[in-house]
DNA sequence: TATGAATGAGTATTCATTCAT
DNA sequence: AATGAATGAATACTCATTCAT
């Protein structure tokens, strides 16, 4: 007796709203991100999600609504995965090179990301104009990089002056359109994007950033 | 007068292969571009070309094959513009300046272009693995690029051994990810991405590649 | 009066996954046999059935698998209706008569069946060849058959060694053609085959196929 | 000059008005007779005979015309193949042995004469019942079969009094279906219908046929 | 005589979404 | 909290047939 109103709970949770509502989300965001908005089907997320179609009505809403919350999950995810990199106790320089060896291998790693940010970007950005609680959305990266750049600054090595947002766009756009565009990429240049391109990029991306942060001399006395 | 017997062939020729091909071509372009490929209907791409749906079946086979051709006739609109572009005439630097500036603006002025790469990315390049006449994909501005790194290393402004492709993929990453990003930029950091700040996006980015181009001197003598 | 409240359950079942199977199976089945594999209509086969077109495809998969049903329903409810020939009280000769006469009355009262068969056959037999579990399929008149000839060969008034199967095949030939091709046998040979005509059929084929039984005596000593 | 007006006659006869006709009725033919009236399509045929599709609706109307005529054109070509049969100088035993040995290995060698039998029958009829000259479509044989019983009755071989085209259709019957239904028979009794065993059977046939023709003695002395 | 161009009306199949329990 | 049953509205694709030359 005392164990049948015990099993409910214990053994086998099948009923467990926060696990169903999380399921969800990840199928949701693994759709999304291989299939895009339109090709995604709520039958296979809920096939994925090991859950019935109506619960993902009931959690989420419609097709629209249940996008938006992986696109907003797509950037909890990769923000959470952010707070892994550690740029306090290296010179300017390292920092950069850091950075930026870390924001290629973000997007490598992390596909979906990629492809829901492409995704977004194809329907006019109108689910994330949804998202309101934009602290959830931007990246501390920028931060940090402020930090960096500021640091540069005052010890000489790097001209003042230089907006982080803008510059930290730069880095991004040098790591995303690789890894964004790699298949069109491999077909129209039948370059190999493997591994080692995609090292020695970051290498040249580096050195390219560096080159534009270093102060201008004589050549330049403006 | 003997000439308005023959206007019934100029005014309204319905029946006209060449220009029913090309109609529905134009109009796939449109709505593959601006609804992906999952999301593109037949049918309005029929009303848009003016023709029946079965035409379109006649004459490009299936949906994927009509994108096949749409993601085609992206790249070969995209190259003839490309041609407009004259950097014989000017030294080095200018004409890099010129290239990035043309690049950001092409980019800006032809989304249709953006869109059908991100598409097609998104899908894994399964229909730009199909397209065997690679002639029409490439740009021949990879080989006006080699051209001017040639001539800028002859010179002695530019530093010699750059590789011309990798050099093109660093310009396109940089005016092709704030184009193609632009709605996730706006809502992740606020910056008003408008022509202005494209404008000094494609400076800064002239910059940045220009300075990764010049001799390493005494100045960095690492 | 509490019968009352649980009538809901007897008299509209909207939601009864069995019955809207079985009524899906009669209706493709009747569809299939008047129009043919390729004439049939899935929406007529819905409207018939009293279901929408997805319950279908939910049930039965594509056009193809529901015809295979289809034609697995009519073999099973062929043969539920054979089991109604009792033969295990008559002496062989009133056996075999019943048999050939219950056979011709068989194909012509369900003409259904007649209509599956030659689709199936003008197909080539690529659906009942999909059909592995066989006991479904197979008539046990092939058995009852085996059976009479064995006791009318113990008995002497059949020869022996006829196999059951060939002889089947003998009844059922003379049945089933003159059911299956009645209008081209009206058209061709202007004869009136109606329900007497039929019934002086079975007479004469009774009589071919019992001659072809008898023991070879000094009758035709050849 | 006189080569130019002879030429469109000589070299190729692309307009040959009888040519053309005659191609469509064996595409039709050939098509009907696969695919059934329902599956047909006048797409292939068009293939097929080498011709454009307004052509075959010019000469022979819509679907089911064509449909008719493809029909009739296999009667007139079965019979035309039953004129070789001859049967006239052997002893009516034999010549009934022929007569069935043919019939069975014509059904054999003329699948699409079968097809169009079972097509025309499972669409009602309504196709052979327009053609009204009968005898276009009837068969010889019936009259040969006539003289072959007459002969066989003044021997004392073969009783008098049966009915030509009853026994004829009995003929039909036993070697129409074991072709006809060959799949289902295979799939069903798992028997190997080839040409042995159609051999053995037309043999079986012959004889079942030749014992219901003898005289009956002592044993049924009606 | 002959055909390339074109289409209206289907036809199988899919998919987001709701109903009843 | 959860789901099996069910569907309206598309959606890609087909096919007999006609038009204009």
């Amino acid at each position: 007796m005392s164990n049948s109103t015990k099993s409910k709970k214990d053994k086998k949770p099948t009923r467990d709203a926060a696990r169903s509502k999380s399921s969800i989300l990840s199928a949701a965001l693994l759709e999304f991100s291989e299939y895009g908005h339109a090709g995604a089907r709520i039958d296979r997320i809920a096939k994925t999600a090991g859950v019935s179609k109506p619960l993902i009505y009931d959690y989420f809403g419609d097709k629209d609504d249940l996008y938006t919350a992986a696109l907003r999950e797509a950037y909890v995810q990769i923000r959470a995965n952010e707070l892994a990199l550690q740029l306090d106790d290296l010179d300017p320089e390292s920092a950069i090179k850091s950075l930026v060896t870390f924001t290629l291998n973000h997007f490598r790693s992390n596909p979906w990301f990629v492809s829901m940010l492409n995704t977004e970007n194809l329907r006019g950005g109108s689910s994330i104009r949804k998202i309101h609680d934009v602290s959830e959305i931007q990246s501390n990266l920028v931060g940090k990089l402020e930090q960096i750049l500021e640091r540069g600054a005052r010890q000489g090595v790097f001209k003042a002056g230089v907006n982080p947002v803008d510059f930290y766009i730069s880095i991004a756009s040098l790591c995303y359109f690789p890894i964004s565009n790699i298949h069109t990429l491999r077909a129209v240049f039948g370059c190999p994007i493997d591994d080692e391109w995609l090292a020695q990029r970051a290498e040249d991306a580096s050195q390219m950033l560096l080159k534009s942060l270093y102060p201008d001399k004589l050549s330049d006395p403006k």
